[in-house]
Parts: C-alpha cells; sequence; structure tokens
DNA sequence: CTGGGCTCCTGTCAGC
DNA sequence: TGCTGACAGGAGCCCA
C-alpha cells in the first residue's frame, strides 16, 4: 500500500491530535519486522511530541521529563514506524476490540493509534534518535526527499550517472530519492515519457529533470487525493484515497493509454509488476 | 561496490 | 464449491 503519498496523508490526519498526548498503555500483537526494541511498558507516561516523516517512514517523538517523574522510563526518544504492503494506521478515542491483524496499540490520554497490518511487513521499532539506535541504520541510507529544493534534475542525473539499472529500479531502491514506489514509479515514468527498461546512466540531463518534476507532480497530485486505495489503505480517520481513479498506466493492462490508444503493457522488474505506454514511452 | 534474486506474511482472485 | 497458483502498495539481506 504506502507510498509517501499515503504515508503522508495519515500523518496529517492525525499529527495534531496525538501532539502532547500521554501514553498510558501499549498492546503489541503478532511480531512485526522488527521487535519493537523497549519493554512496551517503559513507554507509559512519556508524552508524544511532533510527528514527522522520512521517506515511507513515520517518527512519533516522545520525550519523558516532566509527565511521570517517578516511572521507570528510558530516556527521550521516538518510535519509527513503517507501513510496509498492506499497514495503516487509525487514530480513535473509542478504539474497537483489537482485531486479528491489529499488532500495536498506542493507547494515550487523548485515544488509541492502532497499526493494522495483515501481512505485517510493517515495523513499529523505539530508537533514542532519528539518527541513532534502530532508526540511524534504517535511515542512513535513504536518498533525498522528493519535494527538497535540492532534488532537481542535475541532482537526479548525477545519481543515475553513477548506475547502471533500470530507471525503474532505480527510483524504487529509494537510495536516490525516496516516496515513490511502484504507483507512483510507473506513474511518473509514463508522465515523464521515459520507458521503464531505459538503463539509468542513459537518461539525458533533460529528460532527467522532466523525470525529476514528474515526480513530484505525481507525488503532488496523489497527496490531493488522499493516496491511494487499491485494496485496504486508510488514513488515520479511516477515509480511503481516490489516486487509483486517476493513475494513467498502473493496473492499466491491457486497455487503452489514455494519450495515444496503444494498449498499456505490463512487464516484470524485479519481480515487480511494471505497466507502461510502449508508444509513448522512449528509452 | 553493484545488481539480481529471495524472503518475510496473509488475503484475494482467476482459472480449472 | 474447492483447490491451486499468481499476485499484491516494501525493502533488507545474501550472494555472485
Amino acid at each position: 500500500m504506502p507510498e509517501l503519498p499515503e504515508v503522508e496523508v495519515t500523518r496529517l490526519s492525525f499529527a495534531d491530535r496525538i501532539d502532547g498526548a500521554v501514553v498510558t498503555g501499549v498492546r503489541v500483537g503478532k511480531p512485526l519486522r522488527w521487535p519493537l526494541g523497549i519493554e512496551p511498558l517503559q513507554l507509559t507516561g512519556l508524552r508524544v511530541g511532533a510527528v514527522t516523516r522520512r521517506g515511507k517512514y513515520l517518527w512519533l517523538s516522545m520525550r519523558a521529563g516532566e509527565v511521570a517523574p517517578n516511572a521507570v522510563l528510558p530516556s527521550d526518544g521516538g518510535l519509527l514506524l513503517h507501513l510496509g504492503m498492506s499497514g495503516s494506521l487509525a487514530f480513535s478515542p473509542q478504539p474497537a476490540a483489537p482485531g486479528v491483524h491489529d499488532h500495536f496499540d498506542l493507547a494515550t490520554d487523548r485515544g488509541t493509534l492502532r497499526l493494522t497490518d495483515p501481512r505485517r511487513f510493517g515495523a513499529v521499532v523505539w530508537s533514542p534518535t532519528l539518527d541513532t539506535g534502530m532508526a540511524g541504520k534504517l535511515l542512513a541510507s535513504l536518498g533525498l526527499e522528493p519535494f527538497d529544493a535540492a532534488f532537481d534534475g542535475v541532482h537526479l542525473h548525477a545519481a543515475l550517472q553513477r548506475r547502471r539499472v533500470a530507471i525503474k529500479l532505480a527510483l524504487l531502491g529509494g537510495d536516490i530519492v525516496v516516496g515513490a514506489g511502484n504507483i507512483y514509479a510507473c506513474e511518473a515514468l509514463f508522465t515523464a515519457g521515459i520507458d521503464p527498461r531505459t538503463r539509468s546512466d542513459r537518461l539525458s540531463r533533460p529528460r532527467c529533470q522532466r523525470l525529476a518534476q514528474a515526480i513530484r507532480q505525481t507525488l503532488q497530485a496523489a497527496l490531493d487525493l488522499g493516496g491511494s486505495t487499491l485494496r485496504d489503505f486508510r488514513d488515520a480517520h479511516g477515509m480511503a484515497g481516490q489516486f487509483q481513479l486517476s493513475a494513467r498506466v498502473y493496473g492499466r493492462a491491457g486497455q487503452s493509454c489514455t494519450v495515444c490508444g496503444t494498449p498499456v503493457r505490463r512487464i516484470v522488474q524485479a519481480q515487480r509488476s511494471t505497466f507502461f505506454c510502449p508508444s509513448c514511452q522512449k528509452r
């Protein structure tokens, strides 16, 4: 499910409401991708601060301090969350009884943040800071944020020159630019008119300029539509996204290209589906 | 160092 | 209706 737009839409849907809340309890379900990295009881009494995003990760900063000076607390830190393929977060004042796919509850005095994740590729991990511990390790190799001013055609071109994988895979890797997963990589390459099989080091500077622009444009359009809901994505209010309705190639194999009418093709790259228009997108 | 392939896990859907 | 295989929004890890 969740690429940058879904993660950001999720963040915006609960960040304000949880900011300042005090943790009253934690429930863990089945194991997620990595262990929590802290005794759940130790989170009780911490105060939740800002919720930020890096790539497809969310960071819930948490502070000890004035709230429960006598409790057994770790030093300040936070929870790094990842939604994996099938995860979603809900924040509700009166949560229902946990279902079979609800694997993490952070109960606070303002409501409960719940991770639902059938496939359990998601993660919730304690880390002292974003730069150290498990978070530091996981975020270390991430590329630029697509909306960072430093991410432009020049930067993209330089980075792609150092690689020789297919451009689609270079985008999915996340070490050049973060946030575009399978849907948005396909859509951005369509918008930029680039064949997803093109070797990354064969793209000219102007085409990289167009691609950088297309990535931002695609992600922004998805943000504006609340992300994509193919099956189970919901924001923390339970709202579905709408971008999938305006996808031009993703999931449209065999259907006519909206620009030229040529049937959209599906191929497999690195065991993942790629959709593209063989006429509009060139090597 | 780079690139390719495998893996984690569960649910859904198409085809027989 | 029931079974089987393909496929699904991610990304770390191992190997050549």
